[in-house]
DNA sequence: CAGAATCCGGCTTGATACTG
DNA sequence: CAGTATCAAGCCGGATTCTG
């Protein structure tokens, strides 16, 4: 069967779990965001310019959602002009392990998903 | 700085390469797909069962772009009535801990999103 | 059994403009 | 600086129907 035993548990639910979590933070920027901010406690603005293409409007609404539920905590400073800080909450923090092992591969495989890509379109 | 040095690889190119991969394997159901598939070889029908809510629709779709990068094999036999069967390449298979690490994550945190749900909802 | 084709509603996202 | 408000577009994904 797998060669990872734990397996079984997290399908247990029939997957229920997992899709449970992914619908929370597999949207587009969410998982770049807590990865971004395990370089420490951002501001507004930095994280903006470290996540380039991202949009003010999406990276409030994700910023919101991940305080939410729990990820990030959100620091407002009372002084003009306003400063906002995020930082990862230690739950956040947990999920770095598992963020930059999904990164790793990313980065590992890559180029061998865009050669399978470019001879499936050559079959084509 | 960061807990896990070899960030700053990840994020070098400004959250380019993980997005790239994010973009492949973090819609609804392609990593959940792959989990599923770390139990062997499974048919189409065997799929369809064990991912509750899954439509035909979307497994085919899915099925597709795995099979189009390069994650899964699919082998269909001449017979009547066809018979397809699926299964992960060894690029698919070195996903699982990653994926597995995701969805351990998940099992262990979502309790407690969950609850800091509520407790944001409370406050509203 | 394993899909392909079509239709379509809605949610996500982006662009833009505005504000305390 | 750190957002909010509004609008429109586009893609995602579900339901349904049909086929080799």
């Amino acid at each position: 069967m797998s060669q990872y035993e734990h397996t079984c548990m997290i399908r247990g639910d029939g997957g229920r779990t997992i899709r449970a979590v992914l619908d929370r933070i597999c949207d587009k920027w969410t998982l770049l965001i807590v990865v971004t901010l395990d370089q420490g406690r951002l501001r507004f603005s930095d994280l903006h310019r470290r996540i380039p293409g991202i949009s003010q409007r999406m990276l409030t609404l994700s910023l919101k959602n991940l305080e939410r539920d729990g990820l990030v905590s959100r620091t407002a400073y009372a002084e003009v002009p306003p400063r906002v800080e995020y930082a990862l909450t230690p739950m956040g923090q947990s999920l770095i392990p598992p963020a930059l092992a999904l990164a790793g591969w990313a980065t590992e495989h890559i180029a061998e998903i865009e050669a399978s890509r470019a001879a499936y379109a050559e079959r084509m």
